[in-house]
DNA sequence: AACATGACGTCGC
DNA sequence: AGCGACGCCATGT
């Protein structure tokens, strides 16, 4: 049988896609969080690429409230405009200076640990 | 097919 | 604690 010779990437697309979707408001997560809850930690990049085809996903995945370790705003240039992200993060009450989540180790959201796989 | 890149993270110095 | 280098692996050129 043919099967895709690398791993399941769609499942793990999916999977990600699930993970941000259940994101609550007003809270974010990083890629690395998320890539340690499908036991993935040194594979964020994949997770980056997830988000990179999300814009394309349906139903649609905020991606605006993951951001880096640091809480800095990374994907904000691929938003349209890239101030879009910001503006979502604000409306959601999440307050955002200089393209950092303010109190973000108060704001982060632990899939790992909120949300059961 | 080989090389470079990327919305990151961790380790070493 | 701040900076540099490496790892990770799909995707684009």
């Amino acid at each position: 049988m043919k099967e895709t010779p690398t791993y399941n990437r769609e499942s793990f697309y999916e999977s990600v896609f699930e993970i941000v979707r259940a994101i609550p408001k007003g809270r974010v997560t990083s890629y690395g969080a998320i890539a340690a809850a499908l036991g993935a930690r040194a594979s964020s990049r994949m997770v980056v690429y997830a988000m990179n085809v999300a814009g394309a996903a349906r139903p649609k995945v905020p991606a605006h409230r993951v951001v880096n370790s640091k809480g800095l705003l990374t994907g904000r240039h691929h938003f349209s405009p890239p101030e879009k992200m910001e503006e979502l993060l604000r409306k959601e009450g999440v307050t955002v200076e200089q393209h950092q989540v303010k109190d973000f180790k108060n704001k982060f959201w632990d899939p790992s640990k909120e949300l059961a796989i």
